[in-house]
DNA sequence: TATAAACTCTATAATAACAATAGAGTCAAC
DNA sequence: GTTGACTCTATTGTTATTATAGAGTTTATA
């Protein structure tokens, strides 16, 4: 049985964010030592490495919550699985172009400055400044 | 002089937003009425429209303090200005790297699941489960 | 054995940029 | 004079952690 600190090495969560999920129910209460000290067994590894991959996917804690009631009911369809993925997806390309549609306002911006000039005549500050959004 | 409401009708900012930038001395404290409404000019108006513009471009507002600041120190170099930029540019770059490779990574799992299974063989839980971080 | 170092515990606050609410006060119209 | 629309301040919530504070536990060393 390993104490939080070790689980955390294994795993590479920190070890508030292992408390943070037991708090949040992504994790089942840990058993106590005697001196109240939180023990945890290799399965304490296998969820906490399938949280840290649904997180490193940018999976939300509430969305990782409903996988792992999902994991534990094993007869049903996944069809909710594929739901939730599917809006994931659409939100993750959604922000990609509002990013990309950003990169490029701000590299036209960017140009509107060929430094050495004083901040009164700066192309940046005069976009900026003026009260249409668009830039060209 | 237009009170607060007036205000965030005319810029799109909601009332809390502008009381928050106040606090936040993005823009100055406003003259009050005899009633201690706040109480704005055009100023106002085009001060409010130039955070919003920075906003749409993600900019931060410690960064959107920091031209305004050298939007009132016109005669300084334009350097500051420009790094600030270039390095959020950057970011922005950076995070859309990650979301691409993020939605790569979503598609191909997403592509592991077929319906008509129960969760038991969902392709999806099976890989997240998966202890290699590895889709394919 | 005493003590120090390293670890753990709970609870609370901070992060960013607001949104939402509570409870009270102001102002215009009817 | 009372309704309704508006405003005020102050507080809390949002997300997923991180960072404390202050106290207790365990392990290693002098
Ligand atoms: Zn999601
Ligand atoms: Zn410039
Ligand atoms: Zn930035
Ligand atoms: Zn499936």
């Amino acid at each position: 049985m390993k104490k939080i600190g070790e689980l955390s090495k294994v795993t590479g969560c920190s070890v508030q964010t292992i408390r943070h999920y037991e708090k949040e129910h992504l994790i089942a209460s840990a058993e106590r030592s005697e001196g109240n000290f939180r023990l945890y067994d290799e399965s304490a590894v296998e969820r906490l490495l399938f949280i840290k991959h649904c997180r490193s996917l940018d999976l939300s804690l509430p969305e990782i919550r409903q996988l792992l009631a999902l994991n534990r009911s094993p007869g049903s369809q996944c069809d909710d699985v594929n739901r939730m993925m599917d809006r994931h997806i659409e939100q993750v390309e959604t922000r990609i172009q509002e990013l990309t549609k950003l990169n490029e306002q701000l590299r036209m911006l960017r140009r509107s400055c060929t430094n050495r000039r004083t901040v009164e005549q700066c192309g940046i500050l005069r976009n900026l400044s003026a009260t249409s959004v668009s830039i060209g």
